[in-house]
DNA sequence: GCGACAG
DNA sequence: ATCTTGTCGC
């Protein structure tokens, strides 16, 4: 386990955080399909919150693409850098998860965020920014279409529809379990959009959510624990 | 102005 | 995100 650092220039307010996403839009890449789904390293990252004792927990959990096994974690427990408002969870997440992502023994292949990309107000969510401060081709999986609106998709899984804000497509709405609640997929930076679904796909043999992401948030939650307990 | 709103 | 009991089902 390693410490959160606090970034020296990390926004204090909702105004700078604003500006900031929409100056590192620009750096966002959208041309590149990804790599493909089933090789190399799938990397799931989440966080989990003790607000009253101001404490927050990240872990980066890979795994094989192609076995779905477990190859390396790694965990970060520090102070909470930024408050939740909707539209700029990247700021309170961001600097935890990086902690845990630059602690792994290993590269982390393509990084599965719990939350959206593409889909956000400025286009600009969690896996978009993470994505552009690394360099890293990610993905966002969310549990609910926020603001967006949908269709519901076919019954089986694999089914799907679009994720739409007015006329514009910015995610979609992917059944992974037949008969169950979808989960919301959109392109964080360099990857696309149908290989995001593909790899989402992938990525759920048995749950509605990806693997990483569930094998991410038990990991979290138990350093969260460990730092309530320790402190 | 009011309500809704990823985690 | 987090607070929380039992309960239905494989």
């Amino acid at each position: 386990m390693t410490t959160v650092p606090i970034p020296e220039d990390w926004p204090a307010t909702e105004e700078q955080a604003r500006a900031v996403q929409e100056e590192l839009r620009a750096r966002l890449v959208l041309d590149e399909i990804g790599p493909p789904p089933g090789t190399g390293h799938v990397t799931g990252v989440d966080v989990a919150y003790d607000d009253e004792r101001d404490l927050v927990a990240a872990a980066a959990v890979v795994l094989d693409a192609a076995s779905l096994a477990v190859v390396a974690e790694a965990t970060a427990v520090g102070r909470i850098s930024f408050p939740y408002v909707p539209g700029l969870l990247a700021f309170r997440e961001l600097p935890a998860v990086r902690a845990a992502l630059d602690a792994l023994p290993c590269p982390p292949g393509l990084v599965v965020c719990d939350g959206y990309g593409l889909a956000h107000p400025r286009r600009f969510g969690l896996a978009a920014h993470l994505g552009v401060l690394t360099g890293l081709p990610t993905i966002g999986v969310a549990k609910n279409p926020f603001t967006f609106t949908y269709d519901d998709p076919g019954a089986p899984r694999g089914s799907m529809s679009p994720l739409v804000a007015g006329a514009e497509e910015v995610g979609r709405a992917l059944r992974t379990r037949d008969a169950v609640k979808p989960v919301f997929v959109s392109a964080g930076h360099r990857v696309s959009l149908d290989n995001a679904c593909a790899h989402t796909l992938a990525l759920t043999p048995a749950y509605r959510l990806p693997e990483t992401t569930r094998r991410a948030d038990a990991r979290c939650r138990r350093a969260l624990r460990e730092a309530v307990r320790a402190a």
